[in-house]
DNA sequence: CCGTATCCGATTTGATACTG
DNA sequence: CAGTATCAAATCGGATACGG
């Protein structure tokens, strides 16, 4: 187990860009993890439970335009990584609530960031592909 | 222009995980933008051009790992969405030099943060999903 | 209420080969 | 060196129907 990615250097810089050693990061599981909270519904789920436990119905609702199957699906997956915790009351109709484990609310900080970042530069992002688009046409 | 996210609320907390007005983000362009840089490529080239700009075969060789069309299929994006430059020199053979626009370098703050948590919590996902797999063997 | 199972289309990605 | 073109595979995601 030396190969991976020698010995988490501290990676990145919380602050300022800094040159980042960029070779043991390309090769790191961090594109792994990326690609996992990166879907279509993680990180808004994670948001959501961020702010308080949901039940199943209720993050249906809540996201409405996910599918059952993609909830679950994703739900399962924020479980197997311990970032979610599933726990089911055995009461009758069976209700099941969601929260964030301790780790699920670490993430919680870097996701807020990316998603007010997003939310900042949305018009920014827009204007660009606009004009990226205009200069496409009349080069 | 009322319907989209009302007015920008300062949505997510920076520090604290604070409850967040869900319906308002649910139906945001947030995960549009999430989704852009999401994807597998997006954030480790930004993170890579953060540390220095990189001409296009030194990028294929940094990641390694990318095939050509996705490499240039995730540049081109980045640029149309005014996230990176790509520079022309007209010399013989040609040499392209990419790198991060003001916005792009303004992107790798958040990014930073969140390559960082998954670089720290790799073991603790990794650790959890081989419970998970276990407790499913042996229940 | 809380899911799972199945089918199917859309999108993403990689391999390979070729060009200015 | 810096791409483009084409094809096939894998994955994603939604609709629908059914089960505990």
């Amino acid at each position: 187990m030396s190969g991976t990615h020698t010995d988490v250097p501290s990676v990145l810089a919380h602050e300022l860009p800094r040159p980042v050693p960029a070779d043991e990061l390309a090769a790191c599981p961090v594109g792994d993890v990326l690609r996992r909270v990166g879907d279509k519904w993680s990180m808004l789920l994670v948001i959501l439970l961020g702010g308080r436990p949901h039940r199943y119905n209720e993050l249906h609702r809540a996201v409405e335009g996910i599918s059952q199957r993609m909830l679950t699906r994703t739900l399962r997956t924020l479980e197997s990584d311990g970032l979610v915790r599933r726990q089911v009351h055995p009461t009758v109709p069976p209700s099941v609530e969601y929260s964030l484990t301790p780790l699920g609310r670490s993430l919680l900080e870097p996701v807020s960031a990316l998603a007010d970042w997003a939310v900042r530069h949305e018009e920014e992002i827009s204007g660009a592909r606009a004009r990226h688009a205009a200069a496409r046409d009349t080069p």
